[in-house]
DNA sequence: GTGAAAGCGCTAACAA
DNA sequence: TTGTTAGCGCTTTCAC
């Protein structure tokens, strides 16, 4: 069939980017009023007499007027925006701050954008430009900010900063977090308590896991222990490795009788290849990972493993950075929100 | 010991939020050169000299200056955000998509935010004119939007828009998705080749469990089998609602012979509550999951399920919207990416 | 309770 | 290659 003259072709619809968006001046002429008023009747509305307000929206609904809060952050320099940097969105270690984070943020009137880092820390520099150029109410970062430069940028920009997930003596501005070296030495205790004399660590390679070896290794000197054997492996760590590592670890000690996994599903790894080597657990090797996520409490054998509180972690961080950006003062704004080992049947 | 007088204590350093930031003003009065010759040796130093470009370079450095995106973005009405809206940022089952779209969109000079919407749907409407109101360059559903509002919003606004991970007739304007009725009904043929004939569902109450529950039982009557039997649990699902969902559908019908889970931590849980209960996998029981989240190869037995190349859907999501947003049609801009069931041990 | 004027920091459009 | 002018859409400030 012939195509029809151009002519008599239905008229192409306007290419969906520049159909006009609707802007407060065409709902302040609907409604007869000035945009300034229309502004209030959005924001504060207790400023605006009812009958005006419901003349404007009314006009917002016809018109499907959607504010423009770009325009509007630039004006008032408060974008709402929170930005969160976190390694990895995969991993469910750091979802329930995350979550709670955002919760908390939503409901006083920000919303949190996430940002990928990686653990390799090379994108960092870079993606902290992009965050900072978007001038938000708030920044908080997993783990510490080392790099010079990262540091001088985020102090420099004013903006409110909170870091997470680990401790140091000079935080960029404001901290809540926990020593992974404590927790490291307390999961030691808890193994040598527990009858075990040959330990073994299987880990990630990301700093904060590096951290905790420094105190698994530290405790076990002082209470005489053989020095750990240790496996690495890359962060973030899975399943896969979890059974690798266990297999490299009895490769070169095969007499150890405990692990410390620095996550719960390389723990879980852990826990498989036992299986499969007809290892008994605990009674030949006790297993502890971190993280305490869903599963632990579930398998078999329900894992031992150490509990941080995102839950309070990412409210706590988010009062911080709210209260902040309303320009209250943080009274307290350094939180060591510590730890605890979950006792369960794998050690 | 007595405060010493108020004028003897050391400066109170300015208030971080009030220190003035330093904008193109500065830089361009520093370097000697008019504010739009530094917005070009920013955006586009190929129009600048290369003396220019050095002395704007060393002013900018030496003032700190970061460019204030939110501004740039209100002239040029661009903002070089993609918003992705996802159910959950715990879950691993979009990590993949998650992760391959932020490095795409990346390469092309995009930044993803990520907004959480859960699996309820209520916050749906109102996080979108939240989102709206940024104006991104770009928005990426996981899944389907239904309200009717939502779609009115979103085409109203002009912004491209990538649904994913289903597929409708009708999407608002891109799709990169599969039929998750197809995947049902290709998981049910599978176990019906494999042997099985009394086939139970543990699934999650999202709407895209549903379509593969959908899917499943009509092939389960075009098979002549007799209808499966049905456990549901709340999404998100995980390992424990695994275990308990396999308790339930024995206690419901005990002579089930295989179980199709709607995600791979349901299946997790259904292999450990069959181990508790020494039900052999696959021989008594056939187990599917779906997502092919990294444990699946690992795990013992290792675990059938099927995967859907997330890699592939934020790949094309990405060049749907990065396209779009430069002003290019998109030639195909409704793509199946279908899905692969994954045989291992389990089934 | 409402409005007019100014301007946030930047870039498009045009000019030289 | 560089500059001038205007203005993005909104909110602050000040006035009535």
């Amino acid at each position: 069939m012939p195509r029809p003259p151009p002519s008599t072709l239905p008229e192409t619809p306007e290419p969906i980017r520049n159909r006009p968006v609707v802007t407060l001046r065409e709902v302040a002429e609907q409604a007869g009023v000035s945009m300034i008023t229309v502004s209030r009747a959005i924001n504060t509305p207790g400023q605006v007499s009812e009958p005006t307000r419901i003349r404007i929206q009314a006009a917002i609904s016809s018109l499907g007027y959607v504010p423009n809060l770009i325009a509007g952050g630039l004006r008032s320099a408060r974008s709402h925006l929170v930005t969160a940097l976190v390694p990895t969105t995969t991993g469910q270690l750091f979802g329930e701050m995350v979550q709670s984070l955002t919760d908390a943020l939503e409901l006083r009137g920000y919303q949190v954008m996430l940002g990928q880092v990686g653990y390799a820390h090379s994108r960092e520099d870079e993606l902290l430009r992009a965050i900072v150029g978007r001038r938000p109410d708030g920044i908080v970062l997993t783990g510490i900010m080392h790099s010079p430069e990262g540091r001088r940028l985020l102090q420099a920009s004013g903006i409110p900063v909170v870091e997470t997930w680990d401790f140091t003596p000079n935080p960029i501005d404001m901290l809540v977090g926990l020593s992974h070296e404590q927790l490291g030495a307390a999961v030691c205790k808890h193994l040598h308590a527990k009858g075990r004399r040959r330990l073994g660590l299987l880990s990630g390679d990301d700093e904060r896991a590096a951290r905790r070896r420094k105190g698994f290794y530290a405790e076990a000197g002082r209470l005489g222990l053989r020095e750990p054997a240790l496996q690495l492996e890359k962060s973030p760590t899975s399943h896969t490795e979890g059974r690798a590592g266990l297999a490299a670890l009895l490769a070169a000690q095969p007499d150890i009788d405990a692990v410390f996994c620095s996550s719960d599903m390389l723990a879980l790894g852990v826990l498989t290849e036992a299986r499969a080597r007809a290892m008994a657990v605990p009674d030949q090797l006790a297993v502890v990972g971190f993280g305490d996520i869903e599963f632990a409490q579930t398998v078999i054998p329900s894992l031992t493993t150490v509990r941080i509180d995102g839950t309070r972690m990412g409210e706590t961080a988010a009062g911080f950075i709210a209260d902040r950006a309303e320009g209250k003062t943080v009274a307290e704004p350094v939180v060591d929100i510590g730890f605890s080992i979950m006792e369960r049947e794998s050690a």
